[in-house]
DNA sequence: TCCAAACTTGGAATTATTTTCATTATGAAA
DNA sequence: TTTCATAATGAAAATAATTCCAAGTTTGGA
């Protein structure tokens, strides 16, 4: 079950943070939305060209970027491949399985992103970011299952 | 104070892991012991290719993925840009300033860290990163000599 | 010394992202 | 609605990081 946030919505919503609400970027926030896969702008771009055929991947990174510094979003730089893009909900982790690529969302209590903590060894703190790499729990399951049937 | 790790210290840890000590891979290896200042794989060559200038770049990546892969050394994707190496001692989180670039070594007990808890919802735990972003000591320490001479 | 396997090399290819700049859309004011 | 300055869009080119590839070189065991 998707949200869909109705356009008006979303229209306040950038206008909020003193972003002009212009077609593409409302379709880009409400790709984000809808999808929170941690897409990256190739993954963006592939969806919403399909409906809007003259968007250009240049507004997909131009959007991007705004909505980062506008802290609209956040980005996840754990596969070192390439940028993913996260809307900012609440504060969480993340895992990424390395059989399958998933980037999976880990909710777990830290003393560092509910934002108490605003200073580490004198240095000031703006973001906190945690991930983790390994298996994810469907990729185990598989491999579990083949392990099985191959009678090892 | 530089720590200067022979060469021939450095061999018998590659065989250790189960790798041919090449000339090339050995320099890798001490460059990434002696400056732990996270480098790039550009850093490194760089460096080495002014002492051994036949050194190809494709070395520099291959060693430093196959270091990887016999976990001589871990990858931070801190910055988005590019992969930054970091030679595996006590494990610990970082902290990238956003005004002067540099990644500092942040130490700080985390459950996940030590490496006891080896599974998070159902997934498999193979690596543990946390990082910061913000403003560093020195860095703040200037904006606020710079604010002073002004008379702001 | 010989040999196969492993490693190195440099150029080309690939991929992700940014920059450039001309065109177009936007919204406030006339 | 018209005007106009400003901001956003889009296509192409530029840049930067990394990988691929094929040929040559090194390595260490037999």
């Amino acid at each position: 079950m998707k949200i869909i946030p109705s356009l008006e919505k979303l229209k306040t919503e950038l206008i909020a943070r003193g972003l002009k609400p212009t077609f593409q970027r409302l379709k880009v926030l409400e790709y984000l939305k809808q999808n929170k896969t941690h897409p990256t702008a190739e993954i963006i771009y592939e969806h919403l060209s399909r409906k809007i055929p003259t968007m250009s991947i240049t507004t997909i990174y131009n959007t991007l970027n705004i909505f980062l510094k506008k802290g609209l979003l956040s980005a996840i730089t754990i596969t070192g491949k390439e940028i993913r893009y996260d809307y900012n909900s609440s504060p969480h982790h993340h895992f990424l399985c390395t059989h399958c690529g998933r980037i999976i969302d880990i909710n777990l209590t830290c003393p560092y992103t509910d934002g108490k903590k605003k200073v580490i060894a004198g240095h000031r703190i703006e973001e906190v970011h945690g991930y983790f790499k390994g298996i994810c729990k469907d990729c185990l399951k598989k491999e579990a299952k083949q392990k099985k049937s191959n009678n090892v």
